[in-house]
DNA sequence: ATGAAAGCGCTAACAG
DNA sequence: CTGTTAGCGCTTTCAT
């Protein structure tokens, strides 16, 4: 590990040159072939380690046309499901001697464009999308170029394309089901905007309303996923008229703003009032908030969207999937039987 | 955008073809050279798009020999003090260009230095260790190859290494100060591991209370600055003698699992108990915890950071600096003064 | 087992 | 303004 300074970096050739043999045959020996001889190899070993050789990724990954590289999109970094995932992604990425290369958009749906060209540029082999703004046509153009897999949004489907996903509806109707059981029957949903998993909670909300005959007492309050917004929709579900004895969150963040919303209500949870949110985020486990949700199995939601990126890459035979996971009711202290 | 599948992607020579001129006018016109003809501009112009031609980043990277990446390494992704760090830096990379490529060693140190490898092979032109586990020596030695900015961690200093750190000795006295502007005096301390912060708060700590008279009430419980580690250091804290009417918690994750002990203990946050925490993690401001904290400029700190890292790059002069920011008091609602 | 030669796709002088 | 000539540092035939 000789510290230059000024002077340029050893190459391959150097370590040719002061081991006395071809670059070929450093090459060779530095990725370890079994046809170098032992006096070859000990040579230019010795030779690399002595100059404090480092071999020069892009002009490998130029010359093998292999970037060794998955880039990975992710719109926001405040949810912490997110970064959640990422985590199960990067690891496995890693444990194949892989690299990541990490964009965001940030929402904008401009900006993110441009992100992911650059991604293109830097010839990732894979693409993953944790979260994105995208058309259904740009994630599909996408794909005709490389493997990618979208978390959380089984909507965009095509050749190339696979999904990572939790069986939002099964998991809804364990949360209305984890209420009903409880005996609650006034129940409120706080949604979740636009995005696929908040329509499709929102929706199974309604239906397992429906079906136990409580139609009448459907209160949807309008949220955004945000601590504040549940804070705001919780505050109006609690002003206007007879409050729930339940309240069903889109999400966890969502759900700790609404509990936030009845303690200014002077109403306990879950005495007077019942929380389940949604996702399963470590910060809802903590004993101070204690969260009962429906949880996703995050990290590993990361980690099979990376394996199914390797399948391909690899080589083996695979139809386009989308995996549905199963999602998992965690009963912790915010849900109780209602008041009598 | 043309889709194309088996066949081998455009080059810079097909548009070259296309459009009837050399490679050298296409690079030149591409990268928005004025030295070239409208016509040819043009002609380049309608020949890539025809082509769908896309820029080979490793090839220009090889070529003129800058990779414009920046490398992040980030050891753990739970505490949220660190994507928020990454966050700031991540942005500025991105305004000027630049790329992230992100790695993680996962707290093993060994992990950590083939990781930090393969950044180097990658040719970053920087170096952020948002987050680290690496001994002096081989930071000094990375930073002998290239700019490396290192956060939260003052310690580490040579040449061509930056620091960007809060003052922890300020911010700890102010924790400090306002519990005594409270009117608390028996106070403990839920001390955080033995990395540099955390010492320097629980110095800071056992200074104060002797500076103010108080030698014989310090009392510190060891935690690890995680969630449980915060809960039972609290636990310890509570059961033995009289409790403390404050404590201050060496970060905010470790402030919320003592709230929770508080609870257990059937002690009301703040009215019987006053917590104090440290970072200023988002998940504090919500309005279920309210944590009062010390909160430092966590995405300030990614943003400078970065900005340190293209000084250097765009060859301004600089001396190696460690970047000193101003903690703030954020007055919420687990603190209060002590019963009477 | 080893070396020579030919690129990978692009940029960078240098001529004209 | 435009084209030619050399590489960047490495891998990969293909001989030997």
């Amino acid at each position: 590990m000789t510290e230059r300074n000024g002077e340029k970096r050893p190459t391959i050739h150097d370590v040719a040159a002061r081991a006395g043999v071809s670059k070929s045959l450093v090459s060779l020996a530095l990725r370890g072939s079994t046809k170098v001889s032992d006096t070859s190899r000990e040579a230019i070993e010795k030779a690399a380690a002595e100059l404090g050789y480092r071999p020069n990724a892009q002009a490998r990954s130029l010359a093998d046309r292999r970037s060794r590289t998955i880039g990975i999109n992710m719109a926001e970094l405040d949810n912490p499901i997110f970064p959640q995932m990422l985590s199960g992604a990067h690891s496995v990425i890693r444990a194949r001697g892989y690299n990541t290369m990490l964009v965001s958009g940030e929402r904008d749906p401009e900006l993110e464009s441009t992100e992911l060209a650059k991604l293109l540029e830097f010839q990732v082999e894979g693409l993953m999308l944790i979260s994105h703004r995208l058309p259904a046509a740009t994630v599909r153009s996408l794909a005709a170029d490389l493997p990618t897999v979208v978390l959380t949004l089984r909507g965009i489907t095509g050749p190339g394309i696979d999904t990572v996903t939790t069986d939002d509806e099964a998991g809804a109707r364990m949360a209305m089901q984890h209420l009903f059981d409880l005996g609650h029957t006034r129940i409120g949903h706080i949604s979740g905007g636009s995005l696929e998993p908040g329509v499709v909670r929102e929706r199974v909300y309604r239906e397992q309303m429906e079906a136990a005959g409580l139609s009448t007492s459907i209160r949807v309050s309008p949220g955004d996923l945000t601590n504040f917004g549940g804070l705001e929709a919780a505050r109006r579900m609690l002003e206007e008229g007879k409050p729930p004895t339940a309240i069903f969150a889109s999400n966890d963040i969502s759900a700790i703003g609404a509990m936030a919303a009845c303690q200014e209500h002077g109403l306990r949870v879950p005495e007077d009032i019942s929380i389940i949110g949604y996702d399963g985020v470590a910060l809802g486990a903590l004993r101070t908030l204690s969260l009962t949700t429906i949880a996703q199995p995050l990290t590993e939601m990361g980690r099979l969207g990376a394996e199914r990126l390797f399948d391909r890459l690899e080589g083996r035979k695979v139809k386009d999937r989308s995996i549905l996971l199963e999602p998992e009711l965690l009963t912790r202290g915010t849900t109780a039987a209602p008041r009598t």
